[in-house]
Formats: structure tokens, C-alpha cells, sequence
DNA sequence: CCCCAAAGTTCGTTCACCGAACCGACACCA
DNA sequence: TGGTGTCGGTTCGGTGAACGAACTTTGGGG
């Protein structure tokens, strides 16, 4: 059992989501998943994660449950790694520790606003919508950079591309520099 | 810098947040802190973490803002710790991340019961009261054990303690086997 | 004086993380 | 046909955090 895992004396659920969730890296690659990231070297240049923990989080995190792999190119083989219903249910809980963050430990400064899609209003702390009055679900979240971003820290094609204003959960498009 | 808390290149608020509780164990010491326990020997008996890593968890918790130390004892001096504010606004993902658990890692098993102090509700899985319609603070949150917790596995002073219901923030009162 | 408890500190071992190199399958190009 | 590039890994040596046990310090009680 790896370092990150082992709290199974624990009765609590709290510890067996940490079992799933609780790692170095696997929060970041979950929410990276949430932003429209899906393949493999996406992962690898946005994060800056060592190839090898890569793998291991992927697998780990397909085996709980968490990811689904799905090719998407058949030759050569290429997969996606997308969430799965009981990974989309963690939308929530990470929202709420990124929301913390920004309130605790940013100086103040607001690196992403999240709107709901079909109004265009800000969501709350607890990622409801005011105008709507309720939860909104991650695909209904349209993600942009606030003005506590800082562009010119990464500068890598994800980066750029998870720069742009999209919804979550929509697969990541990358393009070039040449296309413009 | 530790192992666990480096994730400086992210411009994320994500990233900030696990830098102060991501590291292995840091969440289940708030966990407990939300609990009740406040004692170093507490965390130690109830997480069974090696006490070097404890003080250490400790310290960066403290540095963080998230717990502050304060003596409780004059003579030998002995020190509590207590979530700050700003530690409590960790409540509704830490919440999350648990109910996550428990519908997606233990098997159906109710282990934690969550209730409106002031009217006995069920909390629902976004950390709301369904009767009274709204956000529950953690201080108002009664915690006792569900059907599905495993009382034989610990035994400990701390565990038996926790095992009675009682309200979050409340300092933990261990009462020895000799007290009935 | 001896034993106990709380809250650490020290220390040797183990093991996960890290970065770099390597690997295999395939595409494209000349 | 060979060279180069990309993607998705695997392998491997070095570093450093986690682990558990022993030790320390401060004070209480018998």
C-alpha cells in the first residue's frame, strides 16, 4: 500500500476518499480532468508531474473508479482519460477547498471566476448560483481567468488553452501557435 | 520545501490550498479538530500517526492559520489545539470529501451521522438542512455514529469518546473506564 | 526516589517521489 | 529504406519524507 493510502484503521469515510483522492498530484489531475484535460502528455506538461507518477495516479485513480480510460485513436492507440459519474461528484468538495485558497491563501487575488453557463452569474462559495438558487453541476460551469491570473507564468499549449473561457468537462482543444 | 506541499508553478488556488492540507494526514488532523480533539496525545492516539510527524502537521497547521496553539494547563504546560476561523471554513469541503466517501468507498455503510443541532435534521450531502433550508454551520452539527460504524475496531480513550454524540467544536471530554 | 504522563526530539530504516534516460508503436518525410 | 518526431509509457539511481522506537524534558504523585 502506498505511503499516500493506508489509513485503514480509520472508520471513517473521510480516510477512504483520502485512500482514492489523498495523494500527491491526484486532486490536481482531478481537477484537471474537471478543466477539459484527457490525455496523457496534457496531463504531463500542465502539471510538470514525473512521467512514472502519472501513471501510477491514472491507474490508481481508473481503479477506484474515479477515471475511465477510452481510446480515442486507433492507430496509434491513443487514450482519453475522462471522469466517471462518481468522479464528477467530486466537483464539490474541490470546488470548496479552491474557493478556501482563494479566500485564505492568494492574497486576495482571484485567479478564476466560474459562472454558471446558462446565466452568466458568479457562482457562490458553496458553488450554487444566486440567480438560479441552487447547485450547479460542473458541466453547467463556465471557467475563465480573474484578474489575480497570471498569464505569463505558463506558457505551454495546455496552459493557453485552459486560458481561453470554456465549460468544464468539455474536452480540451489544443491549438497551436501557427493556427493564429 | 516537504515532499507534499510544492506545487508552486501552479497558478491555481487549488495547488495554494493543498500546500497547507494536503500532506499526508493533515486533513484527518483537521477532521479530528472539528471533533473535538485538541490535545497532542489525542491526535496521536486517535490518528496513530508517528508523533515527529504529528508535531510537524501541527506547526504547519498553525503557521497556515488554520489552528491556533493556546495552554489550557498552567502547571505542566499543556497546549490545545483549536481551529481558527478560517480553519473552519474548511467544514463543507472536508464534509464533502466524507460523504463523497461514503456513497463511492464503503460498501452502503452509513459510518457518520450528521444532524442539525437545533431540529434533529439529516444533513444532506451538500452539508444543508433540509428542513430549515440553508448552509449548517459546523458548530451547529451534531455527529454520532450510524449503523454502519465498527465499534470493535478502536477502543482507545479518544475513540470511545468520539463515539458519543456530541456537537463539532466542542472540546472533547475523556471520561476513563472507571467514570462508567 | 521512583514511576508516570504529556509533548516533544532524535535516529536508523524503509519507501515514495523525482528527474532523466530508455523503449516501442506508429506517422510523416525524403 | 532510413531518419525524425510524437505519444504513452517503463526503468533506474538518488534524495528526502514517513515510519516506529528510543530518548528527553517538565512537572505530579506516592
Amino acid at each position: 500500500m502506498a505511503l499516500g493510502t493506508d489509513y485503514a484503521f480509520q472508520d471513517c469515510s473521510l480516510a477512504r476518499t483520502l485512500e482514492v483522492v489523498g495523494e500527491r498530484w491526484t486532486m490536481l489531475i482531478i481537477r484537471d480532468a474537471f478543466y477539459g484535460v484527457h490525455r496523457f502528455n496534457d496531463f504531463l506538461v500542465h502539471l510538470e508531474i514525473p512521467r512514472a507518477v502519472l501513471t501510477t495516479r491514472l491507474q490508481a485513480l481508473v481503479a477506484a473508479g474515479v477515471l475511465t480510460k477510452q481510446p480515442y485513436l486507433r492507430s496509434p492507440v491513443r487514450y482519453s482519460y475522462v471522469l466517471t459519474q462518481a468522479g464528477r461528484e467530486l466537483w464539490q468538495p474541490i470546488y470548496g477547498l479552491a474557493q478556501w485558497g482563494e479566500r485564505n491563501a492568494s492574497n486576495g487575488k482571484v485567479r478564476t471566476i466560474f459562472s454558471h453557463f446558462t446565466c452568466s452569474t458568479r457562482l457562490d462559495r458553496a458553488g450554487n448560483c444566486p440567480a438560479c438558487g441552487g447547485p450547479v453541476p460542473p458541466e453547467d460551469i463556465t471557467i475563465r481567468p480573474g484578474p489575480g491570473a497570471d498569464a505569463s507564468l505558463r506558457k505551454d499549449p495546455v496552459s493557453r488553452a485552459l486560458a481561453r473561457p470554456h465549460r468544464l468537462l468539455t474536452p480540451l482543444q489544443l491549438t497551436d501557435g501557427t493556427a493564429g
